[in-house]
DNA sequence: ATCGCTGCAAAAATTTTGCAGGTAA
DNA sequence: TTACCTGCAAAATTTTTGCAGCGAT
């Protein structure tokens, strides 16, 4: 179980209108920035800067500009950064206007990766918030099990 | 707000009963084990193994003993793993009986933690886990937000 | 007397940073 | 031209592992 290349979710960006984005907050329009977020844009899946850097054509991109593209790409809040607990951070492109809040549902076998729709907490973040007396509350959640191939 | 010392969480077991379970498993009593178990038993948070070295009472144990020291407590089920985002694994002492199964609310100014009863996404693991096919799901969930202290 | 455990050191793996040169605007 | 960006290399962090010797049983 792969789930890989092509995509379920909407991809209702063109690569002009992401390099627009920089473009508006006066970042350059580079190589390897284009080559970054066209493979976001095809993957729409969290990937790991390892990933990435393997994905992009022709290896002509330095892992440390990966990285580098991604600390900027979450500061301007178009990727979101993901972590399912096994000490490498992925990165999911953002849609226009998501807040990309949403959680997974990943194999512990095969590392498949399903979207959850559905945010349970959501709703009940106030009261945590509340209780607690705790502001700008947020949250992480993901599920982890044995997807049906692997079983 | 640094919420240490003193716990308020029960603290059911005693330093003999922990090492009880070691040697029911034929693991031997040591030194290091019992100063780590020691730590663990008195702060009932989610501690990295440089908090717990560097808690330990003279220094007399190697960062590399409390790695593999938290390894066996894992695998033995008597600590459990908590991931808060930062790239850095924590880990608590269970109770007796106890699966760990609870989430936190983390200050994300001055890393205070709450511990929250209550699990939302429990009930639904069930659901989420038929209509995707898989099996065996559990859940990572933690919270974050500014303490009362911090806003 | 075993066999497991520890300390020390080195290695792995992920992420960050310094710097000199190159490129978009 | 100017400021930003990139590649390369080195460093910083967290975690794992090899190995010789010590210690619990």
């Amino acid at each position: 179980m792969k789930m890989d290349a092509p995509c379920n979710s909407p991809r209702p960006e063109k690569l002009a209108d992401l390099t627009g984005k920089l473009r508006a907050k006066s970042r350059k329009i580079t190589g390897p920035r284009q080559a970054i977020l066209e493979v976001l844009r095809q993957h729409r899946h969290p990937l790991t800067n390892k990933e990435i850097l393997a994905t992009l054509a022709a290896g002509n991109c330095d892992l440390a500009t990966v990285y580098r593209s991604m600390h900027l790409l979450e500061n301007m809040g178009m990727v979101k950064r993901f972590d399912f607990g096994d000490g490498v951070a992925r990165f999911e492109l953002l849609g226009e206007g998501e807040d990309g809040h949403h959680h997974h549902l990943i194999c512990t076998e095969c590392s498949a990766v399903v979207e959850i729709e559905e945010c349970f907490p959501c709703a009940l973040e106030q009261t945590i918030a509340a209780s607690n007396g705790f502001k700008a509350i947020t949250h992480k959640l993901e599920f982890f099990g044995i997807c049906p191939q692997c079983q």
